[in-house]
DNA sequence: CTATTAATCAATAAATAAATTGAATAATAG
DNA sequence: CTATTATTCAATTTATTTATTGATTAATAG
């Protein structure tokens, strides 16, 4: 007995919930972060969310119900990637809500990062517009392939595995930078504290690679050209 | 058996998902999008959305656990209302994702609009123009209060309901353009056949406020004060 | 005080979603 | 062809969510 308009609104509500039920969980929103650093298998999601095989594979067949991200099949591995850049866009923008309306983010946040090295207060402003201007040396700590995927220009990929190896090879006399996902990912946290164990100035940069193109930086893909020190080492 | 920072990352994509579980549901979503044409009463919203009183009230303290939206007792009624602007804007853009991933939107649309007016593709980008001009009349055809709450600069407030009253005092020298919540509010479509039954040159705006908004247009608050032909009539 | 009204609470049944397990596919190598 | 590997499917258990019902609370009027 629904009016016309009944029934209308509740298919368009419908169809909007079938992009909240996609973000509802807490998995699903970490493959969510994971593809916005570029496409990925199944396999490299699985051990990055710590997901079973099976589990991960059925969440992202639900985001891509939700056509929020698409699959092609490489031989025998299956690449999924963001179906559009506004997926991204999106996510955050919802972490970014959950930053201003949930308290319990910067309390968790804080809880992690105590006793940790990043909690000193950089001068964020500051320390942006230095690695715009090239002014400290950058490193991209995140896999190779989320380097190649998009990076800050300049920055030098240096996957957090890699660090020990390549450490020696850093320059000493400049200012060290460590960018890798965001603010929640780990990666950088560990590089910044390696980096001053052996005696470098180093400083965890919070802004991850879609941080950096929400604020209307540019991004480089691929390989770096080196102009004077970029690239990979 | 788990790893600190896998404890961190659980802890806070649990914390993102909050915003997610609680846009999951399509009511929830309906009440969202209500309550960022102001704020309303659980009363208001019962009606609006066809919940059973405690249905809504249930949702709309799931939407108050993930601090959404805020209550404030008055007298008998409690106040919803959005704890922040930028929920709306939140919603606004998951609403876009979804027109834009999930090509049934469109297609429900288009089967509701099939037959009424506003189907004929009017030129947006001038009639916005026209409408910022002053150039048409435009009406905002929602409840009183939700005009007061903010409204298009020179819009007249004829609420769906008192329609056929005012239509009398409408100009009929210029053409009429009315709107209401948004493009799946069914308010303004009703208007526009009501306006032509009754020889008036009418067109929908299927922008809603917070449209106009995010246009960057400016906003109007409470009532109008009639330059030449604004205000209530 | 009692009656009225708006809203919430509490308990339940019904529907959905999540994680786990083992089997099944599909692509490729040998 | 068989074996291997990456992924998906299907079935199941468990947990969570939703809507409904009736009782309860809170504010106000008489």
């Amino acid at each position: 007995m629904k009016s016309p308009s009944r029934k209308f609104k509740d298919a368009i509500y419908e169809q909007f919930s079938r992009i909240g039920k996609a973000v509802s969980s807490p998995k699903r929103l970490e493959l969510l972060d994971l593809l916005c650093q570029g496409e990925k298998t199944v396999e490299t999601l699985t051990q990055e969310t710590g997901l079973t095989l099976a589990n991960a594979s059925q969440h992202l067949q639900v985001l891509r119900a939700a056509r929020l991200i698409e699959a092609e099949k490489e031989g025998l591995f299956v690449k999924y990637r963001l179906a559009d850049q506004m997926v991204c866009e999106f996510f955050r923008y919802m972490r970014v809500l959950a930053e201003n309306r949930l308290a319990e983010v910067e309390m968790i946040n804080r809880r992690f990062l105590d006793g940790k090295e990043g909690m000193e207060p950089v001068d964020r402003e500051d320390l942006l517009l230095r690695v715009k201007n090239g002014a400290v040396t950058v490193l991209d700590v995140r896999p190779e392939s989320e380097y190649h995927a998009g990076h800050i220009p300049g920055a030098l990929s240096v996957p957090l595995g890699h660090l020990e190896d390549l450490i020696s090879k850093l320059p000493k006399d400049q200012e060290i930078a460590a960018y890798c996902r965001g603010p929640y990912c780990v990666l950088a946290v560990q590089a910044v504290e390696m980096l001053r164990e052996k005696g470098f100035r180093a400083v965890r940069l919070e802004e991850g690679i879609q941080d950096w193109r929400a604020m209307g930086h540019p991004v480089s893909e691929g390989e770096e050209k080196l102009p004077v020190s970029g690239g990979t080492i």
